[in-house]
DNA sequence: TGTGTTATTTTAACATTGTTAATTAAAGAT
DNA sequence: ATCTTTAATTAACAATGTTAAAATAACACA
């Protein structure tokens, strides 16, 4: 009942524990579940992964691949301003989507301080392009504050978001649905104020 | 070497439990350690608590007071954009202080969604508290927009730093340290601009 | 004061889970 | 065909949340 040496045993079990985090949430997984559905035993797991978090921590930088990967795709001949739109809808639509992975990458302390000092750029990836897009702006002199202080403050009010909405927190302090509140944050978002904008009542 | 009926152990617990959590987190809080902490056997807790989750939702309740407690602090002779900006300054300081407090009340899912419906308001305070100012400077002409939307804005603005300061994303980011990214954001909050604030460099 | 009742706490025990050790089986080289 | 290395398995341990059964303390009241 032994099974031939498989190649691709690391990246089944990899891929049935995405599917697991991705659908219940990183606290769901166990190894012996997992190694059930890799059709292994659960110690066959550790010849591949150092521990449970070194198999997370994988997750975790492939989640984020995800995440960048969907912001890489948007336009390239996008006006900054219009990229800077779409940046934050790709952003929470990944949130929106794959809760539970958002909350992997910006809500565990899995993989260090968010994640070891090896590969930080691939979690950051939405700042970076923020900046850009604003260092465009900067250059057509569209915008004058440092894009590094723009891209900050951006990423931060997605984030707010993104992590407020997936904790239901927003509906219920609102009594909104969810697509209202998207709407409504979106504007705020694109425009970029949140108190002092007299003459534009919501 | 029985001990005597206790009215006071429950309270005891808690305390014990509240200091573990405050200190290490909530995922590092354990029946064992802490019955040994309250110098009880680890069943004993179970007279008091229906589980550990049960345990976790009273701690989150009693975080969620400590941090209102701060929020109803707030000089009330304050003029309202004074108290938007005390608001933002004792919900950060909040979060330093009390990071794993923080992350059990905005980043866990324990007690539901975030709280049982029983409740919601505990959790949605610096909410409300934001609002009531924003309400104020409807009333004094001094804002327009629909308070409920700013003080959305404002939480998710607070919320988003918060967490993302704590997981040191932010410092990494930008290589800026805590002071210099916490005197940036407060001037952003207090504020309420993200890009379209032309002659305003920083 | 003694006795039955209830509330409190303890000790045993179980199930689940992450992980290590020891062992077996398979693959590949010579 | 045998030796070596790699891959996988079974057994077992320790930690943890929790339940069940037993013991003990507090208390009411005859």
């Amino acid at each position: 009942m032994t099974r031939l040496a498989n190649p691709e045993l690391p990246q089944r079990i990899l891929r049935e524990a995405e599917r697991i985090v991705t659908d219940s949430g990183h606290e769901t997984l166990n190894m012996r579940d997992l190694a059930r559905r890799a059709g292994v035993s659960a110690t066959a797991i550790y010849h591949y992964f150092a521990s449970k978090e070194a198999l997370l921590l994988q997750i975790k930088l492939a989640a984020a691949e995800k995440l960048n990967l969907r912001i890489r795709a948007i336009d390239p001949q996008l006006d900054p301003h219009e990229s800077l739109h779409q940046l934050g809808v790709q952003y929470i639509e990944f949130a929106e989507e794959h809760p539970n992975l958002y909350r992997l990458l910006f809500e565990t302390p899995i993989g260090g301080t968010p994640l070891g000092e090896t590969d930080q750029p691939v979690l950051y990836y939405t700042y970076f392009a923020a900046r850009n897009a604003l260092e465009r702006m900067v250059a057509s002199k569209t915008h004058v504050l440092d894009p590094r202080y723009g891209a900050m403050m951006g990423w931060i009010v997605l984030h707010g978001f993104s992590s407020l909405l997936m904790s239901g927190a927003l509906q219920l302090a609102e009594g909104m649905d969810r697509e209202e509140l998207k709407a409504l944050f979106l504007r705020f978002y694109t425009r970029g104020g949140m108190m002092d904008h007299p003459g534009e009542g919501v």
